[in-house]
DNA sequence: TAGATTGTTAATCGATTAACAATC
DNA sequence: TAGATTGTTAATCGATTAACAATC
């Protein structure tokens, strides 16, 4: 039943439906429904089908989902129903794994631009991107329209980075540095710090 | 004020404010109070002051948190005052850069045993570790009474290795693979999927 | 003392769940 | 038709916030 203000906490579960709705499709199967989806996530199936309800009717009454229908609404909800151009910033060795990953591509991410401030790194190659000076990083970041970065940089230096990310019109960061950015209210950041979730679960042992 | 029932939200939060108050004691801080970590956090300082009640009393009225007390509190509490043996199963361009990280360390965790189950990698070394065969991994585990296991093989393989983790008695999973895992009860899992957090954000753009 | 900040209570706000009519 | 499952409403549950007495 649509509009305006949907949770974001319905949001970021919207990615994981979409996840679990591509290993159903790639094992074959056509149809599910939200009790299996559910029961596959851990979640109820009630919540599932609250959530969707957010965005429209996507279901048939006794059938269930066709899957890749769902999928490609979801996709275009979450606006992956394109690819989105992904600048990485910090190649050392966490980012040089991130730039190599192929698991960016298929889901709506695309990696065109590399930066690190080392220069024994800049002007090296990894897959087909040179690696680009930290200094043109702003510059860049306008010319080519990019909305989308990923920060691998050092913890001290993530937050001078998120700034000029920011100021380049730059909309969502991906940090992967153990560090809490702080940005205009305009710009989305999620953090990405393995520690911090393993120290979640060290509460329960 | 204390006791039993803790939302899993709370504890998930605590390693957020044990990262910050780490920054801040490295900047040679001493004290700070609720309203500095909430405005650094984009928290209120009414949640961190409930957050923090859920296990006891650790300020000073007119004066707030002295840092370095709450930060051994908080370890304490999440149980990271002491170390965490870790096995890292997958060291594929993912797994090897999460194998060479030096952010765990000090931070209560510490990587003792990679696997891998590609013969071209069994025997390697990576820092001072050798890279194990995966079919030992499950004795390995009971052996060495691992409780907490990265995972970052392909999607494909991932539940088959967490169901040997939980079979070993792991009871902490993080799983760098695209994958909803599905656990026992008694075993906690954490997802971390950088794709997943990018979609959530697209959709506001 | 005056000012500041905690820990806690109660009120508010929001999210999840249960239930069911609609309908495939 | 009988069985199944959706989309939605209302009830429940839980988390966040506002406010303030206590007190450093």
């Amino acid at each position: 039943m649509v509009f305006g203000e949907v949770p974001d906490i319905v949001v970021g579960r919207l990615p994981i439906y979409l996840r679990a709705l591509s290993h159903m499709a790639a094992a074959g199967q056509e149809i599910t429904s939200s009790h299996e989806l559910g029961k596959k996530l851990g979640i109820s199936s009630a919540q599932i089908r609250k959530d969707l309800s957010h965005f429209g009717e996507f279901g048939k009454q006794g059938t269930g989902y066709r899957i890749s229908h769902l999928q490609e609404q979801i996709k275009r909800i979450l606006k992956v129903d394109r690819e989105w151009d992904v600048a990485l910033v910090g190649v050392g060795n966490l980012g040089h794994a991130v730039a190599r990953y192929a698991g960016f591509k298929d889901r709506g991410f695309h990696i065109t631009l590399l930066f690190d401030n080392d220069p024994a790194k800049i002007g090296a190659r990894i897959g087909h991107l040179e690696v680009l000076d930290s200094a043109l990083l702003k510059e860049t970041l306008v010319a080519k329209h990019v909305k989308v970065v990923m920060i691998s940089v050092p913890a001290s230096a993530a937050q001078q980075v998120a700034d000029m990310c920011a100021e380049a019109g730059v909309k969502a960061i991906l940090n992967y540095a153990p560090i809490s950015l702080t940005v205009p209210d305009a710009v989305k950041v999620q953090h990405l710090d393995p520690v911090a979730y393993l120290q979640r679960m060290t509460y329960y042992l």
